[in-house]
DNA sequence: TGCGCCATGTACGCTTTCGAACATACAAAG
DNA sequence: CTTTGTATGTTCGAAAGCGTACATGGCGCA
């Protein structure tokens, strides 16, 4: 992870951009811009974070990795939120681990300027709780997902929350790390991605998905996707008029 | 719903009897004894609140019900916890709703003086803070199992996580609703319980379920009960010395 | 005492997904 | 221009769980 002193704007995370003007003051000498790589681990199940991040145009998601190696995502982070919650929850870790799975840039703000802010008590505690909520629809729905919706569904969901992530709509993404993801076989998801490539709805060569007809999207995959949307746009309203 | 001005030991509920003396005082007069009745719903999706609820004697889940009808249990909620968090979290009202699966009592206390407790800042936000991490915990748990492991695992689970609510090792639930909350058939709970009766760990007949090995129960559900448990203990230690 | 409801048990074919193995093809490096 | 690695495509038997249908037996109520 290279870092820089050269700030890309603030506002392309939409947390940031919902900062009032006094306490933007007070972070802007704390905030690192950080370049976050495909790959790369923000933090691991049980360590005590020393910063947490604000993705702007990269894509983090929030991954358990089960003892005899499988995974499951949890939630997808992107430049709508921010990882590290547990610092300002209390907990100051979680069982999870934060994985880049969208190469791009962010910010970074050191753990204790996080938890002084937070205890100001002020607009920032209010608004981190409230993305915090949305966050746990966002993992309540994968319960939900996970259970009662079939990949193909499951598919469309993904790919929908990670464009809404993103700028465009392209996302660099190979087949075997959407099935990482979702918890599934390399396999399966290929077979999904057939039927959406067939159905004109995606196309994608050797990592590299273009998303051509968003809306068919939409009417494929399950009730999931308008859920947890709306109930980011239901809690973080001012981060829309960005 | 009945209410009683007749209180039963506070403490049967972990997160009162974790309060500090003074904020104890001030929630006194608005504490409100509540008898839980099986199926008695506490909130709908997307209805504001007007109570926070600390279970006693009582279980409740949180539930989430798909358009189709079908349901998922998102988590489980009794005397270590409080059903209400999306009232300081800031949303007012969450995506799923709050039944109750095992009746019993329980205490509320009126969302105002909760969102006042609250605002001050004092030692109960971190406690409350602590607690919805917890709760997070076991959210995303819960979609880890429903992607990878069986209904005889989780079906273990769900009884250990129902045991450690409950006082005994009695629990008052039919298959047929463990199944709603599993968000499977009844039929495959009817079989995973045979096996579980078969092997000697539990007994049951029309609606009585009782743990004869609760180690064996451990044995053999899968990392996710162990994986909550642990959580909690560590993120609410003082709540176990009640 | 008898009726009916409800909790539980059993069976069967079907669908989805898995696990594993192997095929094809593009792309970058030498 | 060949080699090698990675991304994607295809197949097949196995397993888990589903939907449906129906059987059994206890318990409460008339």
């Amino acid at each position: 992870m290279a870092t820089s002193h050269v700030h890309p704007p603030l506002n392309q995370n939409h947390l940031l951009a919902a900062l009032p003007e006094a306490e933007l003051q007070r972070w802007l000498p704390q905030l690192e811009a950080v370049e976050l790589t495909l790959g790369e681990v923000l933090y691991e199940p049980g360590i005590t974070l020393s910063h947490v991040y604000f993705p702007a145009t990269a894509i983090v998601s929030l991954l358990y990795v089960m003892e005899n190696g499988a995974s499951a995502e949890i939630a997808v982070v992107g430049n709508e939120g921010l990882l590290g919650i547990s610092l300002f929850m209390g907990g100051e870790s979680t069982s999870s681990r934060a994985v880049v799975q969208s190469a791009g840039h962010g910010w970074r703000l050191p753990a204790v300027a996080m938890k002084e802010e937070f205890n100001r008590g002020g607009p920032v505690l209010h608004l981190l709780l409230r993305y915090t909520q949305a966050l746990i629809t966002q993992m309540s729905q994968t319960a939900v997902c996970n259970r009662h919706h079939t990949l193909d569904q499951q598919l469309c969901r993904w790919l929908l929350l990670s464009l809404d992530r993103l700028q465009g709509n392209q996302l660099v993404m190979t087949q075997a790390r959407i099935a990482n993801m979702l918890g599934v076989r390399r396999e399966g998801v290929t077979e999904g991605a057939l039927k959406l490539q067939q159905a004109g709805l995606i196309r994608y060569a050797r990592g590299r998905i273009t998303v051509m007809n968003r809306p068919g999207l939409e009417q494929r995959t399950c009730e999931c996707y308008a859920v947890v949307k709306k109930e980011y746009d239901r809690l973080l309203p001012d981060l829309l008029a960005r």
